[in-house]
Formats: structure tokens, sequence, C-alpha cells
DNA sequence: CTTATATACGGAACGTTGTTCCGTTTTTTA
DNA sequence: TAAAAAACGGAACAACGTTCCGTATATAAG
């Protein structure tokens, strides 16, 4: 499992303890955030997100600095629950069924970051270790979940973890054509294609 | 709705002419805008254009009511500019050279709009309109090409314009990883795949 | 429990943006 | 040349991110 949001570094040396007022708020703005991120995008005003934690605006500047620090840490937890599930899954169903479930599920993940993507090619510096987060995290959980199923026989051997996050990461970002069902059309598509040839071949999808 | 006097249509010409200065900030305001967005992206504040055409803000919104009409006319003009390039292209050189240096011509014109693509993606419907327009005045552009290269025998045929615009705008953006240099030579490899097998095949690049 | 103080809080205030408004200036036309 | 229509310029407004500081409070010490 990840760090707990608001936990103090390991070598903290006997400082005063984190007052319980400032970990409740910084919990609240991380939930508050989530969901306004969610519903109007990144772009969502700071007074907004203020406002929906019932915390004044000074707390949120506090406790992250910059705006872009906010959005920086939903989304570092939102990638720490996608990469969590994985061995969650990989417990809970069969090799094959765990690799379908997590890719929707990274699918759903993606795909609820209207705005983020537009953020990362910005060249704002305040974003540029996000994407170094993201393969740190993201690619062992998802080769996990491949080897299973290579081992298993029902996927085909050889494919890069990093291919596949960055390619169903373009399928599934939302653009103004197509909504977000072809995203995820695609990518069921792209994990039948790991299917096709399996030493396991169950019978072609209609 | 305030319609009593008739207002400009295009058959109705017996009206007012257009007044000689407004004609001139216009212009002024088109070439100063794609300068400052070359420059600092479509992101530039409405002030920096104003001042450096030489304009109070007050007119710039009397020609675009709207921020985002700006960024429309000139990326629209820079359209137009580029497929109008075709022609006199294929009328100075060879086919399949015409084709190489208006695929360049394109990556050019593709790289040079920093921020449009977040833009287009951000959903705001006032620019629901451009990819339309993209496609009406630059797919025609790119099929005459290809045209002439299949028929001289320089390239293979079977290709359609739209996935070649499409491909070649996705490989020329530019993003934090790969710089300009990037895009110029995965377009460039592109073109080189189109000659792969032609009937008048050249050696094979090095 | 009381007190002292480091810590966190709230929101007014600042600078920068896009946009609107209107008195003034300029061009066109009669 | 003079009236009218059109366009101009920039002050003014609203909304945003961010900073600042007086006030409130949780925690540690007595």
């Amino acid at each position: 499992m990840s760090d707990k949001t608001g936990e103090i570094r390991p070598e903290n040396e006997g400082k005063r303890r984190v007052r319980a007022d400032a970990q409740r708020n910084l919990d609240a703005l991380l939930q508050a955030a989530m969901a306004v991120f969610a519903t109007a995008g990144v772009d969502a005003p700071v007074r907004e997100i203020a406002e929906k934690a019932g915390v004044g605006i000074g707390t949120v500047y506090r406790h992250f600095p910059q705006r872009s620090d906010l959005i920086v840490a939903v989304f570092r937890q939102e990638v720490d629950a996608c990469a969590d599930a994985a061995p969650a899954l990989a417990a809970a169903h069969d090799p094959g069924e765990a690799l379908t479930r997590w890719m929707r599920r990274y699918v759903d993940f993606i795909a609820a970051k209207r705005g983020l993507g537009a953020a990362l090619h910005s060249g704002d510096p305040a974003y540029e270790a996000l994407p170094g987060y993201f393969k740190d995290r993201l690619v062992p959980a998802l080769q996990s979940l491949l080897d299973a199923a290579v081992t298993a026989g029902v996927v085909r051997a050889g494919f890069d973890p990093v291919d596949l996050l960055r390619a169903a990461a373009v399928l599934a970002s939302p653009s103004q054509d197509m909504g977000p069902e072809h995203g995820r059309r695609m990518v069921d598509l792209l994990v039948d294609g790991l299917r096709y040839g399996a030493r396991l071949s169950p019978p072609p999808p209609a």
C-alpha cells in the first residue's frame, strides 16, 4: 500500500506532531478537489474547492502553495489507487479476468482526467515529475498482471507495459469527436489482441 | 436584431463600404496575433496583441468579440496558407518532391501551434468548427499531391489523406519528452513509407 | 487544569486576466 | 462643409490565482 496522504517523512526528528485539524482539512481538501476535478475538470476555481471542503482559501494555500500542487496531489493519489487495485484484482479473479478489469479501471482513471493531459503538455515545470511517477507506479502494476496472464497462457508474451499504457491512455483520452464509450471499446479490443493466439485460446470474440 | 438599416451582406454592396482604418486595423491584428501566438502560444494576453498591433483593447473586441474568435481567425488564415501552398509546390517541383515539401510545410504549421491542440480538446464550443475547416481545406490539398505522386509512380496508392494528416499531426505535435526535430524525422519516415515499393523505386534511404 | 506558543485558520486584498461600456475621434456621404 | 455612421481607445468590471496578516486553536509544558 502507499503512504497515507498526510504522513510525516520517515526521519521526522522529534518535532511537534501534525495538528489534528490540519490533517482533517488536508483530507477534506483532497476529497473535495477529486470530486470537483472530476466534475468540472482541472481548471475549476480554487475557491470552489475550498468551499466544497468547508475551508478558507488561505487554508488551501497553506497545504498546497500553488494550484498545481493540489492537482499533482490528487493525481498521485488516484495513480496510487489505480496501482493498488492490481494486487486486489489479481487475488480476486483469474489472471485473464484480472487483466481485463484492471485495464478498464485504468481507462476510467484516464477518462476522468479531463484537461489534465493538456496541463501536462503545457510545459509548466510544476508537472514535470508526474509522468515519471505515473510510470513508476503503473508499469509494475500492469507488468505483474501481464506476467500472470502470460504464465496462465491466456495472453501472448512480448508486450511492453509502457507501450500498452501509452496506447490505452491515448485511446481513452476523451475528445470532442468521440465519446468515452469509444475509448472503452478500443481498449477492450486491444486486450482482445493480447489474447489472440495465446496457448489457451477461447473462442474468438463476436 | 436591430435591423433598421441593411446590414453588410455578401450580395449587398450598395451600402457603405468598409472603413479603411477598420480594414487596416484588422489586418494588423491578425498579423500581430500570428506573431504573438507563435512566440508565446495561444494563451498570450489579449493586451499584448493589441499593443503589438498598435491598437486599443476595445478595437480588438470590436473585430473579435471573444478571444477565441481571434485564435480561430488566425488558425483559418494559416490553414488557408498551408492549403494554398500545395498547387504552388506542385507547379514548381516534380510530384515526389512536391509531396515531401508540402508535408514538411504542414509539420511546421502544426508544430507552431503550441497550445492549440489543448484548446481544441478543451470542449469549448468556440472551436467546434475548426476540425471541419481543417479537413475541408487540407484533405483536398494533400489528395491532389498524393494523386499526382501515385500517377507518377513514386508512391504507392491506397492511402487515405485523412489518416496521413492525422498521423502527421500527432507526430508533429510537440511534447515535453521530444523536441520538434523528432516530429520532422518521423514524418519524413512516414513519407518514405509511402515511397516503399512504388513502381519507380529509388535506392532505399540511408 | 492552566498557560504559553507554535501552528493553522479565514478571508480581505493584490495583480493579472478576459470582457463590457461609453465618450471621443475618424471616415464616409450628402 | 457638415451631419451621420462607424470605429476607436482605454477606464471599469468580474473572475481568477496568489499573498498577507490578524485571529483562533491544538498541543506541550508547568
